[in-house]
DNA sequence: TAAGCCATTGTAAACGTTTGTGTAAAGTGC
DNA sequence: GCACTTTACACAAACGTTTACAATGGCTTA
């Protein structure tokens, strides 16, 4: 149906590797008088080009795919703004999949489509791979890269922050506001992120003399919800004077519940977020944070995949942000 | 390098087409004794199909390409769900492509990434396509579908909510509390989808005898930036009891910059919000809104891509969702 | 004028699949 | 034991490109 460089080379007059090399611009290779002729029977029969069929041959792709957990997720944008960014200088083009949150059966399913065919590389952004369908990624030949999440024994390659970092530095800040007694509301310890930020925290409390009971952490899965129940869990009658949500939304839940209970932000409770997305600014008050740098993540990640040598792991910069979610606790 | 379906044959000691109908399950076109051989074979050289390939020759693909505006627009991520869900039943893929915001280079790379490439389908969320690259996508010879976004003259084929009732329906909503000056913020008129609101808007305040000023109507692009842009223009002595934010991210734009201007919502401004993301549950107070049912969006641009005969429009559900931004007006 | 060179173009193989057609062997009914 | 059907497989063409190699012809140079 569609026209090919077959129809466009009997329309000209010429043979298709006449046609395939004016198209692909490969000058010195053909005579102005033909490229113009061949030029003109390609628009007047509206040819679009087979990029599949190309691949096939040249056996070699321009397209990288991010993978991403869930469409939850806000943070994602900005990584995948860094991909695009960084991937369109170098003539890549970016697709994007969804792979459910923890949910095996769809991660399988992105990973296949995009494994069978031709990609360049594959990001996968803050993505918890099944054990299985590691295997299979491991398998295909595609180089890969995992963004915003990292592992602890195997040598996978990643890019993220220093989750340990981001733990210590966030309760850090409440301490230096003269905190005391800190939260930790809606990390995940099933994961190596999750368990770094807790360390982190654990160390800052420690450093400034302070032990945490166990209580102070919530368990949860980084979600509103997460952050809600573990408000809940700590109470409004709680000992706590500041918590560490363990995202933005953990730490939006947080907030909405506290308000719920009658507490104030920052009055009675102060809150720092894990992530720093535009989300922190959205509400009110607005949220101190820990910020994460995921556009550079993004761009990192297409570097990763560009250089041959694979240096697997790499660390982005975070940064504390001040907004209003803090207040000075007067020593008393 | 990677395992073909040769090597499979060469190993399993059958031919090419053995392994492929085994591979495919075209039951009754092999033995049992074969089938085993080729699927050990297949393991054993760790098999990767070369999906491209087969879809070269069977010039049939079951990928839907969705793309996307903007990483900004949040109401996205609900559509894509919908798309999702509604693909996984047809054993569909779904890749998603971000065109940028207006930015027409990018739409085009975006555009052509899919064409050039064997796609099912497209499908355009909330994306204003640029004149050349609709003449782009229309000489492709793949279907596609507009969503979340409607035209005037021209007949292409959009799925959307009824963009008059939406503006009718909030403005209405305001009114029958007592609402008489009602402002709305963040509309952007160059386009269908925000004239429509604009008419709607206007026809609900005639309804009720009330003759709008052209200062109530702020004009904008649907962000928080123009929503905060809106709140400014109006101003702290603003005449206005209460107003529609032309999305939810405009919305809260008006309510944090109406805080700023010491107005309380809603006890001074009621505010009603346009889309319904859960945006309007994580802000305090909880925006009242006019929600469009995007997850059904996306399930009926798979269907409209799968129907053979288009049937070219089709309007989604829309409803009013009462949360906590607005308040009745006593009448004096 | 022959040899050599360069610019331009064509021929054909290759990429990894699917599938229509052909065919040998095995099974069926009489 | 014959004609027939069925089963199970192989052969080869096709999809739309790219590209190594060959071929052509004109031009330069000695």
């Amino acid at each position: 149906m569609a026209a090919t460089i077959k129809d466009i080379a009997k329309l000209a007059g010429v043979s298709t590797a006449t046609v395939s090399r004016v198209l692909a611009n490969k000058s010195a290779f053909f005579s102005e008088a033909t490229a113009t002729k061949v030029h003109a029977a390609a628009t007047e029969l509206g040819y679009q080009k087979n990029t599949a069929a190309a691949e096939l041959v040249t056996r070699h792709s321009n397209v990288i795919a991010a993978v991403v957990n869930s469409t939850k997720t806000n943070f994602a944008s900005q990584i995948i703004e860094g991909i695009q960014a960084e991937a369109h200088q170098h003539e890549l083009n970016v697709i994007i999949l969804y792979a459910g949150d923890a949910d095996s059966a769809q991660q399988r399913r992105a990973l296949m489509t995009v494994i069978e065919r031709p990609v360049m590389g594959i990001l996968l952004l803050s993505v918890d791979l099944a054990p299985e369908n590691l295997t299979l990624l491991q398998g295909s030949q595609v180089p890969y890269c995992f963004l915003s999440i990292s592992f602890d024994g195997e040598r996978l390659p990643y890019i993220t922050s220093d989750d340990w970092q981001v733990g210590y530095q966030a309760t850090q800040a409440l301490i230096k506001q003269g905190h005391r007694r800190i939260g930790l509301a809606g990390v995940d310890r099933d994961f190596h992120t999750g368990r770094q930020r807790v360390l982190g925290y654990t160390q800052a409390l420690q450093d400034a003399g302070i032990t945490p009971k166990a209580e102070w952490i919530q368990l949860g899965n980084y979600s509103y919800d997460a952050g809600q129940a573990a408000m809940q869990a700590y109470g409004a009658q709680t000992e706590l004077t500041a918590i560490v949500g363990a995202s933005d939304m953990a730490a939006i839940g947080v907030m909405n519940q506290a308000r719920d209970l009658g507490l104030l932000v920052p009055a009675d409770l102060s809150i720092v977020a894990i992530d720093g997305t535009e989300l922190c600014s959205l509400v009110q008050p607005q949220l101190t944070s820990v910020s994460q740098n995921f556009y550079e993540m993004g761009i990192a990640g297409v570097q990763q995949l560009r250089s041959i040598e694979t240096l697997p792991q790499k660390i982005t910069p975070i940064k504390l942000v001040n907004r209003q979610s803090v207040r000075m606790l007067s020593p008393e």
